[in-house]
DNA sequence: ATGTCTTTGTGAACGCGTGCACAAAGATGG
DNA sequence: CCATCTTTGTGCACGCGTTCACAAAGACAT
């Protein structure tokens, strides 16, 4: 419900399904560094290359934004470089503070990627006095006491959350109350926002377990040539032989 | 039949589905609240309610797993804290290499995630000389001659790349040539890797774009509810008057 | 034991995303 | 102007993920 609330029920606001606006920003990468080098047009087979995705995919995206490629020739770079701009709404300027100064908070403030797309790191905003004046990225911290005040004077409406885990849910309630509408959370807590706030989250842990399941499931299938021991693990299970417990095991077990 | 390693299918290791992965590591990190709260059952309302998602599609996933909750009752916290750890492959101790210690790289090896659920940062490397020796979070940065050594000597299969972009690509093939199967990216590139090794990526800045695009959505929707019968004219906000929700596009188009 | 109450586990329906395959559209050359 | 060639845009089918709704399973009280 109100929790992390990625998707947009009512999405008749253009029909552009979200794993078509996740994959914008990718587009948007590759076209760039064509525009860098003059390319002056692309075929979807080139693009979805440099991508990293699907040509059918690609123009099926590009089919919700609308008709602005030619056939027999491919996309004009520029012209599109402006449509997914525009559609994403990077033609403007989006102001961002950062809450949370620590290594993460820092290296967000000096992340090039930022400033270089439509946004604008507003302020750095951190609940350590000690912090309160001393410049990251050229920018001087402010202490949390003045969070109201910048997001409301800059009209911030995205805010960053690098904060520990047991701070990032009252100063997202306070950037909530404060005006902020979008947030980006990379504490490792489940954030509970009204209605209307959109969160996205980036955990590193949860992307590092991810790649240790990958990995352990791509260990047993290399096992599965070799002999395995037995495992300590004595799992109670109440009934049923079906699935083998683990990726190891077979479906029988040893006695 | 055996070698046919083509993209992820995921179906023949265990029928896990790749979503349900992506929601354990949050299940694991609830449970283990609860855990140190001493709490010792739980029902898949309130886990679900810990995790920020839906109660059946936890039912669900767990039953992927097996039956081991009790009806009436709910889940043992600490049973499944281990049963979701084992399915992880979080019972044993992967060591990463975390490549590219600038800001980003610092946070990441200061992060305090990665230690306690199983990940041990072998080391660290970097291609600046001027680096090399100095302790980041009480670990010495290593030359970047020294990756394959590293990675070998350190049975390492988990790679971290938060290099600049540009330095991604090759950092890639010589930990997978070095014998690294799961890469974590947080440079904004797309890595090209041979068959049988995974990649995640993780992208701040593409983060903030799709915020941006909902944010610009709940403008525009705004100030359709605001002058409700004309078609919005975009207020004073700098680009072009037209993104109207209907999703007709001017009829520039630069040849 | 029996009945009631709680909560799990899952069959089934539904919607979304993906990829195939091809017709339409336009460029290009004769 | 016509034929051919390239590439887009999309209809369609399929599979995955989500959600509903409910029967089965067990706890608990009487």
């Amino acid at each position: 419900m109100a929790t992390g609330r990625t998707h947009r029920p009512a999405s008749r606001s253009r029909g552009i399904p979200e794993a078509t606006v996740a994959r914008l920003p990718l587009y948007l990468r590759a076209l760039t560094g064509l525009s860098e080098r003059s390319v002056p047009t692309v075929s979807s087979e080139e693009l979805a290359a440099a991508a990293g995705v699907n040509s059918a995919k690609l123009r099926k995206d590009f089919s919700y934004l609308g008709s602005y490629g030619t056939r027999g020739v491919g996309y004009d770079v520029e012209y599109l470089v402006y449509q997914i701009s525009r559609e994403l709404g990077l033609t403007q300027d989006w102001p961002v503070v950062i809450v949370g100064i620590g290594n993460l908070g820092a290296a967000l403030a000096n992340y090039g990627g930022f400033a270089s797309r439509g946004f604008r790191v507003a302020a750095l905003i951190d609940a350590d006095p000690a912090m309160a004046g001393k410049p990251v990225a050229g920018i001087p911290v402010q202490h949390s006491d003045e969070l109201e005040k910048i997001v409301s004077d800059n009209g911030v409406s995205i805010g960053v959350i690098a904060t520990p885990a047991g701070a990032a849910q009252p100063v997202c309630d306070r950037l909530v109350a404060a005006g902020v509408t979008s947030i980006l959370n990379f504490a490792p807590t489940v954030l509970t926002v009204p209605d209307g706030v959109d969160v996205r989250k980036v955990d590193l842990s949860i992307e590092l377990q991810i790649l240790a399941f990958h990995e352990q499931r791509k260990a047993g299938e290399e096992a599965a040539a070799a002999a395995d021991g037995a495992h300590a693990a004595a799992a109670h299970r109440g009934d049923s032989a079906e699935q083998g417990p683990d990726g190891d095991v077979p479906a029988v077990m040893p006695a």
